[in-house]
DNA sequence: ATTCTCCGGTCATCAAACCC
DNA sequence: GGGTTTGATGACCGGAGAAT
């Protein structure tokens, strides 16, 4: 493949620079023509990483004239020739949960320290959503990804590692495949909402337990059953619930079922603060009080629980650090992708409220 | 149908100018 | 002589649209 000789440059059809609109933003050749230096040194002077290379005076000059000028730059153009867009897609599950808020307001503040800018997406639960984000990450070229969606086995991952995308996991993670992720300690926390109900006395202690094709659902109900077993109590059918979503109504419905079954637990170990909130639901429509009849301790402390009637207890997860760490996590393999895979682990807190109180003498 | 040009900026590289 | 700064050049990025 023989390069054509270069020659012969015939007129332009589109618009001569000398006829660009006065309005037309500044570019780097403009700044350069005021202060009166070459692009090449324009660029550089601009350029924080290459400036060292440019005496002060001159540097000074370019700042000034692109200052005049109110130059921008053009971060399109720049993406062209390096080959990254300085753009990183976030997918998070459910935009509705306040739990997502803090996270991606943890993520900008990392990103933004290097000039990154995130795109936040939503995938209402739905693959085939996800699919059709993939596909438009892939399009705008984005550097890399922060999934809050992972499944145990999850197809969008592996075709994204495929492609050779840098990804980091948030809140989630897969099985097998060894992909960067920032978790909470579930088990922690699980145990420290387990052990709290344990001390006020409760003994019939119930988990409604999130969908199992997810690490959160999975995570929380194997320890539940391990904290279960350490107290010599039971973790099997009559007390362990799965709701099929993180939501409410999935919530309402387990905790029915669980309610209306012969178990009669005194306490409620939800997997997360959506159930929990369907946890409320099905003791008012049974005229149940909580925490007199039921203690109810839900998991990743979400804005505004502690709002509710009554006031969720439950277990904190570093929400903003947890978005902060993982863009960290997504820098460091931008820059070193032979970097090993790492995986860290947020300590998780229980915060006690009023949902949860010491059990009845007569229960 | 194929090749070329263009957009704006960056990069590598070399050459020239300058200073100590 | 040797190091630093600046200029010059051409390739390049990806895709649209013009030219051939």
């Amino acid at each position: 493949m023989a390069k054509s000789p270069a020659g012969k440059k015939p007129p332009s059809a589109r618009l001569p620079v000398a006829d660009r609109p006065p309005a037309a933003p500044a570019r780097l050749k403009d700044v350069a023509d005021h202060a009166g230096v070459h692009i090449s040194t324009a660029s550089r002077a601009l350029d924080p990483l290459k400036e060292r290379r440019i005496s002060p005076d001159v540097a000074e000059k370019v700042k000034a004239s692109a200052r005049a000028l109110g130059y921008q730059g053009n971060v399109i153009a720049a993406s062209l020739r390096r080959r990254r867009s300085h753009t990183v897609g976030v997918v998070v599950p459910d935009l509705t949960n306040p739990m997502f808020p803090p996270m991606f307001r943890g993520i900008e503040d990392r990103l933004q320290q290097i000039g990154y800018s995130a795109l936040l997406t939503n995938s209402d639960f739905n693959l085939e959503r996800e699919w059709q984000l993939l596909d438009m990450f892939i399009k705008r070229q984005v550097d890399g990804l922060i999934l809050a969606t992972a499944r145990l086995d999850d197809p969008i991952v592996r075709a994204a590692l495929e492609r050779g995308m840098e990804i980091v996991l948030m809140n989630r993670s897969t099985a097998g495949t060894a992909v960067p992720a920032i978790l909470a300690d579930e088990p922690a926390g699980i145990r420290e909402a387990f052990d709290h109900l344990h001390d006020l006395g409760h003994r019939r202690i119930a988990h409604i337990a999130g969908p199992q094709d997810v690490s959160t659902g999975r995570t929380r109900r194997e320890a539940f059953a391990a904290v279960a077993a350490s107290h010599g109590l039971e973790a099997g059918p009559r007390n362990v619930v799965i709701a099929g979503q993180f939501s409410e109504e999935a919530g309402r419905r387990a905790a029915l079922h669980l309610l209306e079954s012969g178990f009669a637990p005194t306490g409620i170990v939800a997997a997360n603060d959506a159930l929990a909130l369907g946890v409320y639901d099905a003791l008012d429509e049974l005229n149940l009080a909580c925490p007199g009849d039921v203690s109810v301790t839900g998991f990743n402390d979400m804005p505004f629980v502690d709002k509710l009637k009554p006031a969720l207890t439950s277990v904190r997860i570093p929400q903003y650090r947890m978005g902060y760490e993982a863009a960290d996590e997504l820098v460091a393999r931008l820059d070193d992708p032979a970097r090993p895979v790492a995986r860290r682990i947020l300590p998780p807190k229980l915060i006690i409220r009023d949902s949860t109180g010491p059990v009845r003498q007569s229960a």
